[in-house]
DNA sequence: CGGAAACCTCACGTTGACGTAAACTATGCC
DNA sequence: GGCATAGTTTACGTCAACGTGAGGTTTCCG
């Protein structure tokens, strides 16, 4: 009992939800899409999220917000990062080792496209703020004008 | 006559979104919310682009899908850019200092905004990615493990 | 100088990602 | 054990950013 955090926090969902800076009703529907499934849940069929399950919401915005990628994709890449998660897991207890080099490989695929798009994404930033700088650079350049040559 | 494309490309809407692998239809929607006016039109009111149109296209694009604004906030940008294209050209002309002052400063902290959002995605994309790298370093290990340990 | 292909303007439909209201139930503290 | 607070499902509403006809005009090529 020590490879997942079996009893500690468990988080009712409007507290994950402040921590996280999302509403419940975004909770709810990341679950609903299968994008997350909470810990678990109380007696009477509430909500419980773990810590994990917060990192893993604060991952879906990320993903979301700053890369741009629509909750389907981020499915598939969740699903990726989750199957490896569980190899990991299950490496010693030796599983199926051809299904796991399948699975491995599969995963590996989505990290790769995953790592293409990214780099896609800061390269275009990259010459987008250059862009931006000879935008201050000019910007600069016309108010020193205004302000020293015509007094 | 040769500081704007006056006399050269003027390409139908059609063509224009081929080139830029946008549909007509968000052209024509792009216009209506006041993000792009086409350069000019044809005796029978038909739109005709330009090269530079075609520049502000992609430019569009690359705000929305890349840096994940808004076509909103893309309209308060490139009012901002616009601002400072038309200084610089009404530079000479020698306008009303004041006022020009005014807008050089206003475009200033357009500017400055748009620095601080593409850092912060720089930021966050560069961290992302180094995760990314683990993940693949994990998942490579793991295949090694697989095809040199357990033969 | 036809006529097909491309364009025009409405105007309603769609999709993703939630917001919001209703009606009901569970939780947790005094 | 009561009761305020927070949770539950169900279902309709919303907003941005277009998609998709309908019905009519323009362009352009043979």
């Amino acid at each position: 009992m020590s490879h997942r955090d079996a009893g500690s926090v468990q988080l009712r969902i409007g507290e994950a939800a402040e921590l996280t800076e999302v509403s419940t009703r975004t909770l709810r529907w990341y679950e609903e899409i299968g994008l997350l499934t909470p810990a678990g849940h109380s007696a009477g069929g509430a909500r419980r999220y773990s810590e994990d399950d917060l990192r893993r919401i604060v991952h879906i915005r990320e993903l979301q917000l700053l890369v741009g990628i629509d909750l389907g994709g981020i499915g598939d890449i969740l699903h990726g990062e989750d199957v490896l998660d569980d190899l990991g897991q299950e490496y010693r207890a030796g599983a199926d080792l051809v299904r796991q080099r399948e699975i491995l490989l599969e995963a590996r695929s989505v990290n790769e496209r995953l790592r293409g798009v990214v780099a896609a994404r800061q390269e275009l930033l990259t010459t987008m703020m250059h862009g931006l700088d000879e935008q201050a650079a000019r910007c600069a350049e016309l108010l020193a004008g205004l302000d020293g040559g015509a007094v």
